[in-house]
DNA sequence: AAACTCACCAACCGCAGAGAC
DNA sequence: TGTCTCTGCGGTTGGTGAGTT
């Protein structure tokens, strides 16, 4: 189609008197229209497809209808621990590109990672009275969850991963970033030794990890309830996971991540001076987590 | 059981860049 | 070169369901 045709056929939305649009919620009829144009038409030129389609709706409220709710492609679930990861490594170097975040992750949304990062990461800043750019937390990002991440991801342990074999590489669900960004990660326990690197696998080093037991039972509060609250959706979740059996003898001390970056050598160190505590103690519960984080925070 | 709070997420808004004319 | 339109992005809002009091 000739660009003039094309722009013949767009009609701006703002042209069509408003009560015309529909608005809110879309219905499985609308849906069911704008799929089945696409897949005859194909997408692009929204504007022309939304009045093409019969659809009472903004080609901009189409092209996000198709691009973060009804295209094919689209990863449902929750987060899991190497996306997790992933998004917070790829934030850390590129802050609120929310888009160019996603291109790394297959099948997930800008608008999914930027309501996870809102309602998951932000949250627990402001728990922490602390702001989410500011280096403490940046510090905190890096040199605790996400090592304890790798750390899970490694022990097969992400929600939705699938635990990798000895010796066996596994393919992350995004692509790690290699054309613009170098990025290797490494994570060492004396349980088990992970990596993501640049080629975007997860290798499993060592796998000495036996059958996780079940957590036990968190840390009764003041009042004798517990007010463990854990549905393992996030990295705080993750962070805040009772121990596990057979990282129960690991100590912070021990544990020593290398990162590309040289000042993330610095960690153990870190984390001596934050007074992690030892894997093996409690730390979890709301009541307990709180007060671990001030701790560590220095608030 | 009802009221309230919170978390999640779909959807909207405003803006900026790119391309066509 | 200026204007118009489309597209895409990031920020924000509002509805809804789950959990708590």
């Amino acid at each position: 189609m000739a660009p003039r045709d094309q722009r013949e056929m767009s009609s701006d939305e703002e042209s069509a008197p408003a009560a015309e649009l529909r608005r809110g919620p879309w219905t499985v009829e609308e849906d069911l229209l704008l799929v089945n144009y696409i897949a005859a038409h194909g997408e692009g030129r929204w504007n022309a497809l939304a009045r093409c389609a019969g659809l009472r709706r903004t080609g901009k409220s189409c092209r996000l209808r198709w691009l973060n709710y009804l295209r094919p492609d689209l990863r449902r679930g929750n987060i899991t621990a190497s996306e997790q990861l992933m998004i917070l490594e790829l934030h850390s170097r590129w802050g609120n590109r929310w888009s160019k975040i996603a291109q790394h992750l297959p099948g997930r949304t800008d608008n999914e990672i930027k309501n996870y990062w809102r309602t998951r990461v932000q949250k627990h800043a402001r728990q922490l009275n602390c702001d989410v750019n500011s280096q403490q937390f940046k510090d905190l990002m890096r040199y605790l969850w996400m090592p304890r991440l790798l750390e899970r991801i490694g022990a097969g342990a992400g929600e939705d991963d699938a635990p990798p074999q000895a010796g066996q590489q596994q393919q992350l669900p995004a692509a790690w970033p290699v054309d613009d960004v170098e990025v290797e990660l490494s994570c060492t326990t004396a349980a088990s030794s992970s990596s993501v690197s640049t080629d975007g696998t997860l290798q499993q080093q060592q796998q000495q990890i036996v059958s996780p037991a079940p957590p036990p039972a968190p840390a009764a509060g003041g009042d004798g309830s517990y007010s463990y609250s854990n549905n393992n959706s996030n990295m705080w979740d993750t962070l805040c996971q009772p121990p596990r059996t057979d990282y129960h003898a690991t100590t912070a001390a021990e544990t020593a991540c290398s990162w590309s970056d040289e000042s993330l050598l610095l960690a153990p160190c870190l984390y001596g001076d934050m007074g992690l505590p030892e894997l093996g103690e409690t730390m979890w519960g709301a009541a307990a987590d709180d007060l671990w984080y001030t701790q560590i925070m220095g608030l």
